[in-house]
DNA sequence: GGTAATCATGTAAACGTTTACATAAATTAT
DNA sequence: ATAATTTATGTAAACGTTTACATGATTACC
């Protein structure tokens, strides 16, 4: 591949000045850009970013760190974080730590190693411990979806407690009182923190709070799935039935809908995150917004600022009710 | 930011020893491995992988171009191509284009700055004389979705033909006579291909072709809630439709549910792709695979043999039916 | 017309690694 | 005991840029 001196001496300059001409850093004769600019593209030059970043001390990459750029929420996610590096000139690496400390740690320590001048981490598995030293070592490290004490001001997160509280309340104001919840399996604050929210609104309204209706599982299509059929074990225990996420409220309707039972005729269904599948469902799904894409771009945005040294405050992040068809009002 | 050479200093060998330790390259006494070790953990230091790549002329990066992350389809194809670059010790640098040339283009000029050792592109809006200087400049270059004459065996995709031939003789098989074809506005040979397979089906079984049932809109929700409301407007021609892909198909059958049309009495509906949410429909819907998980595999595959100078042949792509819900057999 | 300021360009050091080559010490063979 | 081999380590050049500084040419000023 050719160098910035092939073009240099292609163009007969210094390669000062093809370097000037290529980043317009300073004037150049248009008798030498011409020259410049034509040997570049006899030679289907392009410009080592590698060696750019050593010399400038600063790459054009920004890292982000997901569970899984398949599942919607975080591609949403991702999508934000990479509009926002493309309209700062930056391009995104990517790595995907599928839940496990291993992966995690392995793709923080590789984004770290490319020097990014930006690095947005969703990381379920690595102990608080380790992720303060991270965050004390890299203080344009920003946190998503996880708040580590001390660092508040650099994790972007909804308040869970609060979104699912008022899913919850959502259901009771329609005359709901026996409500299940499907939780997820993971060791994440969010998961707890929603329960918590599910938790207080039934002692808040005077519902009994029925262990055998609260089950974990795999936050995905299967653990709906699974989930549905532990459910129906208990079919006449309950109403309505709140998720942690919409992904499991798609698969726990199709199990009703392939069992005969009618939503939300027979069971309301309320889900979280409003991804772009719940409107298509039948019935399209009441669900609470979870503005993942604005919080991938401020998080982004909140990084780039960190590392150039400027100051930056993060906005509130709200949810907030989608009323759609799959919760009955049963006092109509 | 420490440097090979504060470890070395710190751990009283030469840089050379330091990079041998780090690297596994070469035999270093336990007394010097393990000061050096010491020293690194010590400093937190990180190896620079801009300066190695320099140094290498070989990066861990592994460059991407698709259209939209957060389309599920993609999300998918990135999933893959990542799970590769993981297994072969390297990373992805993920780029979007959004089916726009410019986007498009400075996209795959950034990744090739960066030196990529492995280049998987997704380009619809480049034209083919560009991109043939692309694939002939960057041999390991591998083309997804898209045929090149010249360069087909770079270039990973199924047979769209033959897949909405399947689709459209699954509802012909069926008894449907009438078949409308909802298909994707872009200017991308998927769109012609599968509208070509869908006509020469009802050529083939001696069905009529009303121009006034083949629609273009964008090949997202938004575009099918329009097609669902257009082709109300011929109700009493079709008895069922074939979509371009399974989100179109959401959507339609979205529409239709909201009107209380009922799927698949009423209408049958048929999608494309296979994606996740189209089991979660209601109903479920029939569809065909689009194995873009096995194809950004492959395409990764071979980005990373052709840049390393091996051989890698490519496999056959197959689309298979998925019977679900969403067709009525008319003869019944 | 002489000095000062501006301008376009070039030279060379720096960025942080890897690695070919050199070297000294330790081991083995004779 | 000496020579030959092996082993661990160090030295320094290379990778391809950017950029501080130097330089000579041009322009502006009084």
């Amino acid at each position: 591949m050719a160098t910035i001196r092939d073009v240099a001496r292609l163009a007969n300059v210094s390669v000062a000045t093809v370097s000037r001409v290529l980043n317009g850093t300073a004037k150049v004769s248009d008798e030498a850009k011409n020259a410049v600019l034509e040997a570049t593209h006899a030679l289907g030059f392009y410009l080592n970013a590698n060696a750019r970043a050593l010399a400038q001390k600063d790459s054009e990459i920004i890292g982000v760190l997901v569970s899984e750029v398949s599942d919607p929420y975080f591609g949403v996610m991702v999508r934000s974080c990479e509009e926002v590096a493309h309209s700062n000139e930056k391009i995104l690496l990517v790595a995907q730590g599928f839940h496990e400390e291993k992966r995690e740690l392995r793709a923080i320590n590789s984004l770290l190693s490319h020097r990014c001048a930006g690095l947005v981490v969703h990381a379920l598995a690595v102990p608080d411990k380790v992720m303060a030293e991270y965050m004390k070592s890299f203080p344009y490290m920003v946190m998503i979806n996880r708040v580590l004490p001390g660092f508040e001001d650099r994790c972007v997160n909804i308040n869970n407690f609060r979104g699912m509280y008022l899913t919850t309340k959502t259901l009771i104001e329609n005359g709901h009182r026996k409500i299940a919840y499907v939780n997820s399996s993971h060791r994440i604050l969010d998961a707890d923190e929603r329960c918590n929210g599910y938790r207080q609104a039934l002692l808040d309204h005077g519902c009994e709070v029925n262990e055998n209706l609260i089950l974990k599982v795999s936050p995905s299509l299967e653990g709906g799935t699974t989930a549905a059929h532990k459910l129906l074990e208990h079919k006449d225990e309950f109403t309505a039935v709140a998720c942690y996420n919409d992904a499991l409220a798609a698969a726990l309707m199709a199990v009703f809908a392939d069992k005969g039972i009618k939503v939300p005729e027979q069971i309301s269904v309320i889900g979280f995150d409003n991804l772009f599948l719940s409107s298509c469902l039948n019935p399209p799904l009441t669900t609470v917004t979870n503005p993942v894409d604005i919080m991938g771009k401020y998080a982004t945005l909140l990084s780039l600022a960190l590392y150039n040294h400027q100051e930056f405050k993060l906005p509130e992040f709200e949810t907030k009710l989608i009323w759609r068809k799959s919760v009955r009002d049963l006092e109509k």
